[in-house]
RNA sequence: GGGGGAAUGUCCCGAGUGGCAAAGGGGGCGGACUGUAAAUCCGCUGGCGUCAGCCUUCGUAGGUUCGAGUCCUACUUCCCCCA
């Protein structure tokens, strides 16, 4: 049953489902005042899965982790399922083709690249509020074929399977669906159950699309006569424009340091748009309520505060306070200051490559601005770069290098008025 | 089994009727305006380039033609109708 229509009136018991409700994580939940009660009277065991299909989570996941934070502060246990097994079949969830398959190297790679954020914002260990991380590769690949269906392939119809939004979309779509992405509602279904027999965990979360994969684990769970389980799904992420967030320069809003850099990811925050502050300071920020409410009410300009406030943060909890701080000094001095600072994004070039220097068009395709001399002359011709801070305007014109940047050493090269990149000799 | 459709710039949708680097949207990027916001307006949106030009793109493979996204043949995938 969805809870949507009886939140709004709902009094939570538990500290847990208060501070989710009221930080606006909830979207849809099993049963809520049966999770309320099974959360004020003991220790919940809540898990949310993670594919591993690339080698850093990104900022779509940043929400259920910033979930599994508050259930841990609220004196619960977080479980974070490495989806090890399912990544090798693939969740339809919105795709319109089949993802590549991906080989054990690459997901055991990926998997190890995204251990490290989840301890950034949990604490794990082996008390009873202490974070686990587990694969489900460790049982999803000893099941054979034969086993597999009769153990848990006579719970499922595919009458039903077929309402699910993750396979009705793609069929009404006239999309095809493989039988091997059919069989992942089946897999996640049965990691709820596993992690039921093996943790007395009892909730699974994620986010709204998850909900008919979550579902049918709480009814696994069910049928195969485990303790109640519930299913609590977030709102999908959204600007207040109508976007799907999380782009910047190069795309994809990554949360490991090598994919994007500290000052990216607060520059990201750092541009929210103004509808959106409060918002993302409830769900991405451990700020209490009372000051969000006073920084939201700012009005203007003002909530510019309000938005570097968020930045700062955002990426203390990702990157740590070191790297905040200095997000946040070299935004200043290039904004603010009119000046440069070291901590901006940069790329070395070998000097006896380019003995004269470099011209304005391998300048800006060097510094990551554009992905082909093409596209950086088209850039230079729209006026849109800068070098060491004047408008050029000749593709072919060269840059020596006494030009740089007498302490720093660097050559600033800057597209539009946001993306600047060092470019450092070497 | 028979008949009829569909596949386009690798982000998406979508015109395209022998001369096409291929209309128009959306998205994205840049400019103006602002507050590193939103909205609005304008421009750009295949690659290489000594800017003359060259190269690669319309499901796949062949063919006709001076010239093919456009015509022909076969194949692949999907949809619809008849059985």
């Amino acid at each position: 049953m969805s809870a949507e229509t009886d939140l709004a009136s709902f009094r939570p018991k538990s500290d847990f489902l208060q501070v989710l409700k009221e930080r606006g994580f909830i979207h849809q939940v099993t049963d809520l005042e049966a999770l309320d009660e099974a959360a004020r009277a003991g220790v919940v065991t809540a898990y949310v899965g993670y594919d591993c299909t690339a080698d850093s989570l990104h900022i779509g996941h940043l929400i259920s982790i910033m979930m599994l934070r508050w259930l841990q502060k609220t004196g619960h246990r977080p479980i974070a399922l490495m989806g090890g097994g399912t990544t090798k079949v693939g969740d339809p969830t919105d795709k319109d083709q089949q993802r590549p398959l991906l080989t054990d190297a690459v997901i055991n790679t990926n998997l190890a690249s995204i251990k490290g954020t989840f301890q950034k914002f949990l604490r794990f260990g082996d008390g009873p509020t202490d974070a686990v991380m587990v694969n489900n590769a460790d049982w999803l690949e000893q099941l054979g074929y034969v086993e597999f269906l009769r153990e848990f392939g006579v719970h499922f119809t595919i009458n039903r399977m077929l309402t699910f939004d993750s396979v009705r979309i793609r069929l009404e779509r006239e999309q095809p669906l493989s039988f091997l992405e059919f069989n992942y509602m089946l897999m996640q279904a049965t990691d709820f159950l596993e992690l039921n027999r093996r943790f007395d965990c009892s909730l699974q979360m994620g986010g709204s699309d998850q909900w008919g994969n979550i579902i049918n684990g709480v009814e696994l769970v069910r049928r195969k006569g485990g303790r109640q389980a519930f299913g609590l799904t977030t709102p999908l992420l959204t600007t207040s424009s109508g976007e799907k967030m999380g782009k910047t320069v190069g795309g994809a809003v990554w949360l490991n340091a090598d994919r994007l850099s500290p000052y990216d990811y607060w520059q990201m925050w750092r541009n929210t748009e103004d509808a959106d502050v409060g918002r993302f300071l409830r769900l991405f920020t451990d700020l209490p309520l009372a000051e969000i409410a006073k920084l939201e009410a700012l009005a203007g300009a003002e909530i510019n505060e309000a938005k570097k406030v968020l930045a700062g943060e955002a990426t203390r909890l990702l990157h740590g306070e070191n790297e905040a701080v200095a997000a946040e000094l070299a935004a200043r001095l290039n904004f603010e200051d009119g000046r440069i600072s070291a901590d901006l994004p940069t790329v070395t070039v070998e000097r006896s490559s380019y003995p004269h220097g470099l011209s304005n068009t391998d300048l800006v395709v060097l510094a990551g601005l554009a992905p082909s001399n093409s596209e950086a002359r088209r850039k230079i011709a729209e006026g849109a770069v800068r070098v060491n801070d004047s408008k050029v305007s000749d593709p072919r014109e060269v840059t020596p290098w006494s030009a740089a940047h007498a302490e720093l050493g660097v050559l600033k090269v800057q597209l539009g008025k946001k993306k600047i990149v060092l470019v450092k000799p070497i």
